[in-house]
DNA sequence: TTATTATGCAACCATTTGATTGCATATTGC
DNA sequence: GCAATATGCAATCAAATGGTTGCATAATAA
């Protein structure tokens, strides 16, 4: 889980993860296009994506074509998002409740 | 969107999250415990959490209580991670059909 | 075979990050 | 007022990050 909060952290894996979600397949060098960055730069993007599991791999020959692996994204979705959102009533009132509070501190 | 996915990046920031999830109001000195690392260094964690408005505060006399903000990840779940949900099925789609014609490459 | 293409690996560098320490400010309680 | 408490600000430093360049390897194509 950890691998993929760092890896969704930078806004170019980030572009990465939609340009392959849109058309899926691309090889390294289709991806560099459109990022305004080195190719290294963009195969060092694509290393962190593949350890956090957040892109899968085929070769076919000498080219390396990329998909999106939408399972950890979903993942965070379900195991780590949907505690707060079924929580967040309860979050707003613990909020709420000190802004009532909040004029008169030190009461008791 | 940016400085929110930052914020969630760090594991020690998430374990505030948690923290504040469960008791909402605590001070910079109760969310100290449990982490092992200096004021500073909390202080420096909850800045950032505050700036991605993760964490609201409320000043109460020389006390600052912090409460859990879920709207900015409620925000992650709805507006980026959804995208990926509805379109998870097309994204299995493309991968399983690479892996078909894996074994043929270059037929055209 | 030879040139071209697609990619990986390694070294290097600048910037950012995460943490610590020391000092300053403001509020509370005696 | 004065000591203790709660926090912020600034300087410093090590480590991680993001990027570039150069060279190496492997597969395709002529």
């Amino acid at each position: 889980m950890e691998p993929v909060f760092k890896a969704l952290a930078d806004p170019v894996r980030r572009a990465i993860l939609d340009s392959l979600f849109c058309k899926g397949g691309q090889r390294l060098n289709d991806l560099i296009e459109g990022h305004g960055m080195s190719r290294q730069a963009v195969s060092n993007h694509l290393r962190i994506l593949e350890e956090a599991n957040l892109v899968a791999v085929v070769w076919k020959g000498r080219e390396k074509l990329h998909y999106l692996n939408p399972v950890p994204i979903h993942e965070i979705a379900t195991r780590w998002i949907a505690k707060f959102q079924t929580g967040q009533l309860e979050a707003l009132s613990n909020f709420k409740q000190s802004l009532e509070s909040q004029e008169k501190p030190n009461h008791e």
